[in-house]
DNA sequence: GACCTGCTGCGGTTTG
């Protein structure tokens, strides 16, 4: 048995006794920083707590050996609730907590969609201990017990939320609100929230997130441990596509696959083959699609040489028994295997640590890409970064987004911020009005019913629907009541309508989001494919499909059809990297690496001579400068903004009248007459900021969410702006613009 | 040409 924790550490010792015992057979030698912070404001529980720490610095335990000391000194029937984003995570929770709770008779229950029934019946006859739930099965617990919660959760004592970054901004994340506020109501006392995370950029924000009415203090703890040292290094290729005539051809043999692959993929999958070869790391190459294809090439290469294969797959879209012959292959020891994957292996499932990260392309963002390296460095060891950019070859009229290196330089950018800490802050005022109809209905199946005026107290009124004034409500329920969702009794209690009562009856209500929806490509009556639709549409809006440029004709909302023409004339533009939205902070990174001189020490010589050829551009184009450059029909315009502010600045040039588009690095506004354009910026800078939802009136996509096609027009207009625009942003970049008087070149 | 996550109750069959 090794010594106690010896530095006589306040925290050990208040917990229990049976815990410190398990503490010392555990072989640990002290507690860790995370844990020493937490133990006593756990401990304390009049407080919600906020743990940043990394990965693998004690952060369920920070939680659960103060939380396990509160269940062992209370009463016989008290429990602690941990809520979870993934089902992997709880079965994997559920075996390190076994072990201490196992001898400390106290009982742990794993509760999703896998788990037996007669095992969630027992915990309902008994409900003491840890129960580990899902968001969804948490949902369905409420909804079929609400008459019953007081019984059941009488004794709670805390709320654990795992990996509280996956839940902020998105419309989960509001479920889960809803859902802790709930039991909160139904319990009429409040229960310590607990959350849990690595890569936390805004930690007031999180707390904000946490507990939006604010009425308990929050207890921010950020480990002070020493984070590991980080390697780095970005390399620069250059590819040159092949002339294909017809890409269909190529979807055929072996060797018709290899001939598909453009140089520069070749380049690329032949470096991580070398580099990668005899140990463990993960890849990310960003898409489904670049996963199959890097994993058959680096498949291939071991095949060749008659090795063992080392190279595996692992997506959403592969069977379950494929991930997990990939995930056994990470965990075995002795024999090196790599994965190439997507962001399945971000986070969660616990595959041991690997020795390095490859990121092809540039990451969805910055926390994504920390989160990512966060799963590389063995004990002690440095955890290693490589990025991949591949530029185009240039020719005499390439865009200026491949001229001006843009995936090369947003590379660059997402390092530099990440190697600072820096992560994009979330935005935690979209509306998700998509839940609050989920929510509405729940709660009716909760209570048996409810009145509009009590509705609207729990959801809007105290609850995390801050943003929803009564008029806004009163329209949304007369819309739902139109749709045979609601009904109100001449008492005026809701109840659901016939509809509605069939969403509710269907196990899918529970998840607060949907399976993503396509819409099919059609140019004459022929179908050309099929894609997801995350930009705003409307007539005349170009796309990129099949490696050719269409322009909209037309959209059917309800059919999920996109009818197209063939754009006319010029080069098409390269969207490489993807139409992901980037935040404000990384295109200023971006714009500030463009100004600048001195070669950047972590990149490859490649990549430093490309940079050092966009930055020439740069300065001789006087983008430094002037954000505005007149061409022949056009002026296009670099806000250097995020794509909020960008989204809003093109539909604020249509509503003045211009055919206008958001390209990403810039906006493209179609015109004979640059004059024209600077005047309309001047008369839009001393207007008043627009009308967001009038703004959007032309957009005709505005369902992003799963229940959105059961709002009012207005307020479906409402909550698209809340979520794409930034009205504020746009205005002040203008309001800028225009005071510095300059006319454009 | 993003990516990912999640799901009840019941009836039938098989197994201990």
């Amino acid at each position: 048995m090794s010594a106690s924790p010896s530095k006589a550490s306040d925290s050990f010792s208040l917990l229990d006794e049976r815990i410190q015992r398990w503490i010392w057979q555990s072989g640990w030698s002290e507690l860790k920083d995370a844990q020493e912070q937490a133990i006593p404001a756990i401990l304390a529980g009049d407080t919600d707590v906020v743990i940043a720490a990394a990965t693998a610095s004690g952060k369920t335990e920070a939680a659960f050996l103060p939380i396990l000391t509160r269940l062992l000194s209370t009463e016989a029937s008290s429990c602690v609730m941990y809520i979870s984003p993934l089902k992997a995570l709880i079965n994997d929770q559920w075996w390190r907590l076994e072990g201490l709770c196992e001898s400390l008779e106290i009982p742990v229950t794993p509760w999703h969609g896998d788990i037996a029934g007669t095992k969630k019946r027992n915990f309902k006859k008994s409900p003491t201990g840890c129960l580990l739930i899902t968001p969804e099965s948490l949902e369905a617990l409420l909804m079929a017990n609400g008459h019953a919660l007081q019984g059941l959760f009488g004794g709670l004592r805390y709320l654990v939320v795992d990996e509280l970054h996956a839940f902020i901004g998105t419309e989960r994340g509001k479920q889960l609100q809803s859902l802790m506020h709930r039991i909160d109501r139904a319990l009429k006392r409040f229960t310590p929230r607990i959350a849990l995370s690595a890569t936390l950029g805004d930690m007031d924000k999180a707390a904000a997130f946490l507990r939006p009415n604010a009425a308990v203090p929050a207890t921010v703890i950020k480990s002070n441990d020493a984070g590991q040292a980080l390697k780095v290094l970005v390399k620069g290729f250059i590819d040159y596509p092949l002339a294909l005539a017809d890409p269909e051809a190529w979807v055929g043999d072996d060797a018709d696959f290899e001939k598909s692959l453009s140089q520069g993929t070749r380049a690329i999958s032949e470096h991580l083959f070398k580099t990668l070869r005899g140990s463990n790391n993960l890849v990310f190459p960003n898409s489904r699609g670049n996963v199959e294809k890097y994993a058959a090439l680096l498949r291939g290469y071991c095949e060749d040489l008659g090795l063992p294969n080392e190279f595996w797959p692992h997506h959403g879209s592969l069977a379950k028994d494929v991930r997990e012959e990939t995930e056994a292959a990470l965990k075995a020891k002795g024999r090196p295997a790599t994965a190439v994957c997507t962001t399945t292996l971000e986070m969660g499932i616990d595959i041991g640590s690997v020795k390095s990260i490859a990121q092809i392309g540039c990451a969805p963002s910055v926390a994504s890409l920390r989160q990512r390296l966060g799963r590389s460095g063995r004990r002690g060891e440095a955890a290693i970064l490589r990025c991949y950019a591949l530029e185009a070859a240039l020719a005499p009229h390439s865009p200026l987004s491949d001229v001006l290196r843009e995936n090369l330089v947003q590379s660059t950018a997402q390092v530099r911020l990440s190697l600072r800490s820096w992560y994009e802050p979330p935005n935690i005022g979209g509306l998700h009005l998509s839940t609050l109809i989920q929510q509405l209905l729940a709660l009716i199946a909760q209570y048996g019913g409810i009145n509009a005026a009590d509705a609207w107290a729990v959801l809007c009124g105290s609850g995390v629907f801050l943003g929803v004034p009564k008029q806004d409500f009163i329209l949304l329920l007369r819309e739902l009541a139109k749709k045979d969702i609601l009904i109100q009794t001449p008492t005026g209690l809701l109840l659901h309508g016939r509809v509605g009562e069939q969403l509710v009856n269907h196990y899918s209500f529970y998840a607060a989001f949907a399976a993503e929806e396509e819409f099919r490509l059609v140019h004459g009556g022929k179908t050309l494919g099929a894609l997801p639709l995350s930009q705003p549409v409307e007539k005349g809006t170009h796309l990129i499909f099949a490696g050719k440029r269409w322009q909209v004709l037309s959209l059917d909302i309800e059919k999920k059809v996109i009818a197209v023409m063939p754009a006319l004339g010029g080069k098409l533009p390269k969207f490489d990297g993807g139409n992901l939205p980037v935040d404000d902070g990384v295109r200023e990174e971006m714009r500030q690496i463009l100004s600048e001189t001195l070669p950047i020490p972590f990149l490859d010589s490649t990549a430093n001579q490309l940079l050092q050829e966009a930055r020439a551009t740069f300065q001789s184009m006087g983008l430094d400068s002037l954000p505005l450059l007149a061409q022949t029909h056009c002026v296009q315009l670099f806000p250097w903004r995020g794509d909020r502010v960008m989204n809003t600045l093109a539909l604020m040039l249509k509503q003045a009248g211009f055919q206008a588009e958001n390209t990403g690095l810039s906006i493209i506004i179609k015109t004979d007459n640059p004059e024209k354009v600077f005047e309309a910026l001047h008369g839009l800078a001393v207007s008043p900021p627009p009308d967001p939802t009038a703004l959007v009136a032309e957009v005709m996509n505005k369902r992003l969410e799963k229940w959105d096609a059961l709002l009012p027009a207005e307020l479906l207009a409402k909550n698209y702006s809340s979520h794409t625009l930034d009205v504020a942003g746009a205005h002040e970049f203008i309001k800028r613009l225009a005071a510095r008087r300059h006319s454009p070149r």
